[in-house]
DNA sequence: TCTGGGGTCCTAGGACCC
DNA sequence: TCTGGGGTCCTAGGACCC
């Protein structure tokens, strides 16, 4: 049996934690740049709150109902997390972190009394963490993502859903959307209900090699997990990823060459972290740049650019980005986003040596340790390269961020005797 | 004025090989 | 005049996820 844990609007919940003043009050949290609305709490839901609208369109009706906003302030939401994981890894050993809010649990076979111990979970992770969440248990992964959706839904249920006998789930199946299933977007709802397949359980009760033939083998193993037979197994060892992405919207339109190369070398420059960090390297880069695709004249453009050899240099990757980018530059364009990915990751060991290209030098290699290790201790972006410009007035807007309570001593929260 | 960011997997079709 | 068949690898693009 599986179980999934999710955090109740975990954005919103994590603003909340250090907030007790704003319990029972609407809160919502904005994505990079404030641009959508990303997270909303149950009163911010109750007030009609749309999700995922730009922020714009709703900001004056979030004034006037004194709904509390804030920019996304992703260092704490990120222990946050760590921190539940934590708790979550100390009480069941095999689980899966699947998102920055949510995880699957392998529960023991001598699990009987799954409602329960699901309580137990939740009732944890509140005490030790202070987040929400639900719980949905059931024999495979896509039934107890939907088992979760169920403990959210339905309120008898209190946030716990077991789902541990086919009469359990066809009950829920035949109460959720096939757009409600996990793996079914869109697309194939829309293209489900023209054949005549609009509830979860029309889809459990149509034949898998059908729609393999259809749709693909995504569907075919959805389905048959929908009939509780098992495809998915659980991913404990975080995988290796495969590209590294940075790319961000301004907050000011750009026309000027020099500062969009500075956008690109911040962005290089923290996507070359991250794969430090992970332990990889690269010789394969993709840069883009794009006008605002919903106003102004459309550009976009993008660049392919391979390396001489493999190295995880931020001089050597932000000094071929920034060549890319003058090459995309256009005159008379006004540039809202542009961004830079890391492509064909690689270990570092074992080092393939390559007859002509030369290796990354012990020079190299000691450098980026010294820059990660100040900005580890100092904060990022204490230590960067001069190309990133100071202060840039493009910088993404965050302007109702809250304190980073739990990662940085300055912003430690303050109790009033 | 203002519309997010970062990923994965799968398939179809072309290029190429013998 | 007649012009095979089977296989692999790579890439672009679609669809999905949070």
């Amino acid at each position: 049996m599986y179980a999934l844990v999710d955090g109740n609007s975990f954005y919103a919940s994590c603003e909340t934690i250090f907030r007790p003043d704003l319990l029972g009050q609407p809160v919502v949290v904005l994505s990079n740049n404030d641009g959508c609305i990303v997270a909303r709490n149950k009163e911010a839901k109750a007030l009609g709150v749309p999700d995922l609208v730009p922020y714009f369109q709703v900001k004056s009706m979030l004034e006037q109902a004194q709904v509390h906003i804030f920019s996304s302030n992703y260092e704490l939401y990120g222990d946050i997390s760590r921190r539940m994981m934590d708790v979550l890894g100390a009480m069941v050993g095999d689980h899966e972190v699947y998102s920055i809010d949510e995880a699957f649990l392998r529960l023991l076979s001598s699990t009987r009394e799954y409602k329960t111990f699901g309580k137990h979970l939740k009732d944890t992770v509140m005490q030790c963490i202070g987040m929400p969440v639900c719980v949905g248990i059931a024999p495979t992964k896509t039934l107890a993502k939907m088992a979760n959706k169920a403990a959210k839904k339905i309120p008898g249920l209190q946030g716990v859903c077991a789902m541990d006998t086919a009469g359990k789930w066809q009950w829920v199946q035949k109460r959720f959307t096939t757009r409600e299933v996990w793996g079914v977007g869109s697309q194939i709802s829309d293209k489900l209900a023209a054949m005549g397949i609009h509830t979860a359980y029309d889809l459990a009760m149509s034949s898998p090699r059908q729609m393999r033939k259809h749709f693909s083998v995504v569907l075919e193993r959805t389905i048959r997990e929908l009939n509780g037979e098992p495809c998915l197994t659980l991913d404990q060892q975080p995988v290796p990823k495969k590209e590294i992405m940075c790319s961000r919207s301004f907050s000011h339109k750009i026309h000027d060459p020099v500062e969009l190369q500075q956008a690109i070398s911040q962005y290089a420059g923290r996507a070359c972290e991250k794969m430090r960090q992970q332990e990889r390297l690269t010789n394969l880069l993709w840069i883009f740049v794009e006008s605002s695709r919903f106003s102004g004249p459309q550009y976009s453009n993008q660049l392919m650019v391979k390396l001489d050899s493999f190295t995880n240099d931020t001089c050597v990757i932000t000094e071929a980005a920034r060549l890319a980018v003058a090459e995309l530059f256009r005159p008379g364009v006004p540039f809202h986003k542009c961004g830079i990915g890391l492509m064909e990751l690689k270990e570092r060991q074992p080092e393939q040596l390559h007859f002509f290209s030369p290796q990354q030098s012990e020079e190299s290699r000691s450098l980026m340790a010294s820059l990660d290790a100040v900005n580890r201790r100092y904060g990022r972006g204490t230590l960067g390269l001069a190309s990133q410009g100071i202060n840039p007035k493009w910088k993404m807007a965050r302007e109702k961020m809250s304190p980073r309570y739990t990662t940085q001593w300055a912003e430690l929260p303050k109790v009033r005797c």
